[in-house]
RNA sequence: GGAGGGUUAGCGAAGUGGUCAAACGCGGCAGACUGUAAAUCUGUUCCUUCGGGUUCCAUGGUUCAAAUCCAUGACCCUCCA
């Protein structure tokens, strides 16, 4: 079970100040969860996640369940000791498997038919089995079993779909069984104002404690999308509950976000563009495999306080990357994470200080530029 | 001294008469990435005033047409003495 504290609410716009309380351990909100699919947020240890302030991670049912098993986590005793993480856990249901892995042809009202991206074999996934190995993987955070329908979707569809979200919703809570386990509800509707309101007003209906956003940035929406569907969800979202946008993401996503009384994000962004050689700095995105940083002997980013920014220039970094070094990985890694969760602790003290708005325009302009 | 094999774009390597400015890989240059089938994917990579121009070791030749055939030379490799 998790208690959430609302501590301040901002003067001029829906932003919060909150603390959420888990079994293992307290983090503050707004906060940007690192993604560890598979129980690892790819290329950082534990301990590097605690140096960058990680208040919380987001690990994957879908995943855990195919490899290792959840039996397997079970017996290690839970998700926690199995990957050495003593902070807390929010695990993804599968649902947004639902969208990258299934057809709309796979989807039934029982579960999802899926192929398994490891060897091809059918799956099936249903609400009360994503909710049973979530309770066994003894994360601290659950969430529903939801699809999560391209922003695309017509209208008809979406309808259709949200409405089997919230019986799937109502179905994985009467299966939850994990007393220490909290449970989520998803809000789903994509684009459409009336959906959206119907989806939450029903979800919140449930009494989970906490509500999701979920559907957005998966389709290639514009910003101005995807902001509506916060705006057309979180009205209906009780005050004394967390909420989470789920899949978010770029900078500018989590103010717009948080301005919209958004308390959690979880996002592969900052890891996988690592990955892919970008680093995010407070003058914007860079691609540190470009030339020009051949021999630039100057930090990824001078005012950030992480390890890589402490010890290692972008010529070093840009060399690793380019010799496919993981250690180039993981400096970025380190960086782009903590960026994202040093911006939610500026978001935190701007809120506090009620010049959040403030803090948005100066951070735009300086990441952004003229063209934001 | 004798017998073979080879030399293709930054590198490796296909191609053995026209559909070849030349497959493919690497390297280079750039782009994408939002609840991770992603340390992945995409574009581009002789010059260009975008009309075209100049290429496949060099030179000469055969042919309507040559990276591809012939001659000579240079360099490299293997084997035999």
């Amino acid at each position: 079970m998790i208690k959430y504290d609302l501590i301040k609410k901002e003067a001029k716009t829906s932003a919060r100040l909150g603390k959420i309380h888990t079994n293992y351990g307290t983090y503050d909100t707004p906060m940007f969860m690192p993604v560890g699919t598979q129980a690892s947020v790819k290329t950082l240890s534990p301990e590097e996640l605690k140096d960058i302030h990680s208040g919380i991670i987001l690990s994957n049912t879908y995943h855990l369940w195919l490899r290792p098993g959840e039996d397997v986590i079970d017996h290690a005793g839970g998700l926690h000791k199995f990957m050495n993480w003593d902070g807390p856990i929010l695990t993804d249901s599968g649902g947004f498997q639902v969208f990258s892995l299934a057809n709309p042809k796979d989807i039934i009202e029982e579960g999802v038919y899926f192929k398994s991206h490891l060897n091809g074999d059918r799956l099936f996934l249903t609400p009360e089995k994503s909710i049973a190995i979530q309770n066994k993987l003894d994360s601290d955070i659950a969430m529903s079993f939801d699809e999560c329908p391209p922003a695309s979707a017509d209208y008809d569809y979406m309808k259709k779909s949200v409405e089997r979200t919230v019986r799937w919703a109502k179905r994985g809570k009467e299966v939850h069984d994990n007393p220490r386990q909290a449970l989520f509800g998803i809000v789903q509707g994509g684009v459409y104002q009336d959906l959206r309101e119907y989806s939450a007003k029903e979800t919140v209906k449930l009494d989970f404690d906490g509500y999701s956003i979920g559907g957005v940035a998966n389709d290639g929406e514009s910003k101005e999308d995807m902001y509506k569907a916060i705006e057309y969800s979180v009205p209906f979202l009780p005050e004394d509950k967390p909420r989470y946008l789920m899949g978010v993401g770029e900078p500018r996503d989590i103010i717009e976000g948080v301005i919209r009384g958004i308390d959690m994000f979880d996002c592969v962004l900052p890891t996988r563009l690592a990955r892919h050689g970008h680093a995010f700095t407070q003058h914007g995105k860079i691609n540190i495999k470009n030339a020009k940083y051949k021999e630039d002997f100057t930090p990824i980013d001078e005012e950030c306080d992480c390890y890589a920014c402490k010890h290692y220039t972008k010529a070093y970094i840009k060399h690793l990357i380019n010799a496919k070094e993981t250690f180039g990985a993981r400096l970025l890694s380190i960086h782009n994470s903590r960026f994202l969760i040093k911006m939610t602790e500026d978001l935190r003290q701007a809120i506090a200080e009620d010049r959040l708005l403030e803090y948005r325009d100066n951070f735009m302009e300086k990441y952004y530029g003229e063209n934001k």
